[in-house]
DNA sequence: TGACTTAGTTCGAGACGTGATTTAACCTGT
DNA sequence: ACAGGTTAAATCACGTCTCGAACTAAGTCA
């Protein structure tokens, strides 16, 4: 019903493998007294298990902490070394594929650019084949498997099926088709929850349990994280934070319905709204080659006087209300230890608006759950949804313990 | 990090013990055949765990299944009657005590009016430790515990205390009140929840594994069941549906905040609304001794024609958009598998408004998830709130599987 | 009555975790 | 240099667990 597996005591040996190993992933290096401490078990297994994972080659010695007066504590970490892992990140513009060893540090990337703008299926697949036969041609160890964050909702049937609505993928089945190109174990998730991923291990959101991770770009989507796993609906396309309705009968979204947030604060909505106030305004338009840069020029207009000026302060100071309603009903229905804000634009426009933000978010959210919480920008750069996409193998590795 | 326990191979035989317990307990009578089957466990390791339950008269044989050629197979059951417990549901206007059988079949009930309206701190108290002694005193079995459904927030710290934002409750310790008067194991949570608890192990979320309860009463709340388990967050408080913003500078709600859906769709809500609109169409007002009285009068003024009845369908069709648009946005937020609407006010509103309810959920909500939900009633009845505060302690019981 | 079939129990083997004991490694003071 | 003290880590003996196989129990069918 609940808990797979864990049945005889093979299953209980691996669970304690698994937990010590992602004490020592995560806590650094570590004597086997402080995993005595950790994790609970008599010195006996500590010992033992440890010895397993040597063995195995998963961890290895690092050093010895200053004795005081008894034989010195030796320290063990994870060997970084042993493994490697590719992250890869589709965005809506461009791929980008990166190669980590197991502790994450990067080891190489890869840009490759989508031709013509919009996300072909081929394209896709013939690109990340590209790209990973490049990436580990020159890997120096073992690559434990390929993580691939995708902007859409991810169905495992038992093969990865991405439902990209705004891509336009229906039911695209990228696991088979990568599978023609490829060996390596694949593990396929939403964008938004790959980053949340990285952020938890390795970002804003260390050593907390629950966190909400709001992915700002083109469009607007989120990630849950609850007791320190990402929250899945009942078919994993919870999280649809952009598709939270904030006004009724309001601006129609590129989903069809209206009044979405996302036709508020995405980065293709604030363009569009700017468009329009500046047109009202009489102000002359932004002339960008991409989002970003419009979105830039944007934020740079916003620090002029005069009615261009005014057109993106008013666009601006929407777009903090409509996100800050965003989060405030994020707070109040879910309660969490901290939201996080990543995503380009996200961490393009909330360095400006986030007091304002957060200003929104206390009017509109329940005392209690709103004193308990933190808003802040993610602690990531933009290479966190590459990152995160190659945490899933290593996930997958600390939980098996092998 | 994520699970305490299970790490020796006594913890191994508790966990082996409860997954049995708990298939026996949810489906029915079974034979060890459909044990083995069910929870993967070796034939050997059923008649042993059997024995184990057998001897501590948790479960006991209930006749067998007709053989088709050799020995029949032996039926067993969780003896319903080895144990009994205590179900409390603190409304805002009377307490309800009930005593249940270890299966939740009613035993005994008392309903207790709470003296001048208000919610007294004292008053409280006094009359759950009356009610326990009474109801406690012709017990046929030893109590297991005694479940409270309270209608507020629940932090446990380590003692249950309550945040009754709406009943004027500020960090009210009920459970060392308690203390003060029974000795039986208390378990206190938020009247939604084990509403919803409720509805998970015998209504309409049976054999559903996630789930969002929407409890529509005076004002407006939700509990979500994520894996079969309630959703808690950071701090317990997660679940606030009726504050998710639905319009931006909307109707003042009783929280402080505009706009919150509460403001539009709970009973207090619906008659301030209707009050409005009678008045501005020139119609009567409802003239009702309470808020059910109240609601059922709109209702029945809607089936009219002439300015009152429009006046009142033009309310219940608000009423329906806004439950619609709250319902789209978890929806789409959580992904859930079922949508089940319960409290007094919607299982009054809903059978009447669910057409439009759902229409309105499909126009707003994305087409995978909405697809893949279904949205309903709740199954049980007024004392839902009662019975899942009594499934408290026999879920302990399942747990340690002793 | 006896062959056959299926259910449930018992038994020996293998694996695990634990506490106690032993061995290892280092320090201090003489 | 060396003994005595101290702490870390490995080893050992024991009890518990699950499992597969062998075995017993309880029916059916001809």
């Amino acid at each position: 019903m609940t808990d797979e597996g864990r049945r005889n005591v093979r299953d209980l040996r691996r669970a304690n493998r698994a937990r010590l190993l992602r004490q020592l992933y995560f806590h650094g290096p570590l004597s086997r007294q402080d995993l005595i401490q950790a994790t609970g078990l008599s010195s006996a297994s500590v010992s033992n298990v440890v010895a397993d994972l040597l063995d195995a080659g998963l961890v290895v010695e690092a050093g010895a902490v200053e004795s005081e007066g008894g034989r010195p504590r030796i320290l063990l970490r994870v060997d970084t070394s042993c493994f490697e892992v590719i992250g890869i990140d589709v965005g809506e513009t461009r791929i980008r594929l990166e190669r980590f060893d197991l502790g994450l540090g990067e080891l190489a990337a890869l840009d490759l650019p989508v031709v013509g703008g919009s996300l072909d299926q081929e394209a896709v697949v013939t690109a990340i084949a590209a790209g990973l036969a490049e990436l580990s041609a020159d890997a120096a160890a073992p690559l434990l498997g390929v993580g691939i964050g995708v902007p859409g909702i991810v169905q495992h049937q038992p093969y990865a099926v991405v439902h990209g609505q705004t891509v336009g993928w229906d039911a695209f089945p990228l696991e088979e088709r990568l599978r023609e190109h490829t060996a390596l174990p694949l593990f396929i998730d939403n964008g938004a929850t790959t980053m949340a991923q990285a952020e938890m291990w390795f970002g804003a959101g260390r050593d907390a349990d629950s966190a909400v991770f709001l992915l700002l770009g083109s469009g607007a989507g989120a990630s849950v994280i609850a007791d320190g796993a990402p929250f899945r609906g009942s078919t994993t396309s919870a999280g649809e934070w952009g598709h939270l309705n904030v006004q009724y009968q309001g601006r129609l979204c590129r989903c069809g319905a209206r009044g979405c947030l996302e036709a508020y604060v995405g980065a293709e909505a604030v363009i569009a709204r700017h468009a329009e106030a500046a047109q009202t305004a009489g102000a002359a338009g932004i002339d960008a080659a991409d989002e970003e840069e419009a979105l830039r020029l944007i934020l740079a207009t916003a620090e002029q006087s005069g009615p261009a000026g005014d057109a993106a302060r008013s666009v601006l100071d929407e777009t903090a209300v409509r996100i800050g309603v965003g989060i405030a009903n994020v707070v109040n229905f879910l309660n969490p230890q901290r939201v996080i804000i990543g995503g380009w634009a996200g961490l393009a426009l909330a360095p400006v608006l986030l007091p304002q933000i957060r200003e929104v978010v206390r009017e509109h959210a329940l005392r209690l759950p709103y004193s308990l919480t933190s808003i802040d920008l993610g602690a990531l750069g933009a290479d966190a949804v590459a990152r995160g996409a190659a945490t899933l193998p290593v996930a997958r590795l600390l939980e098996a313990g092998a």
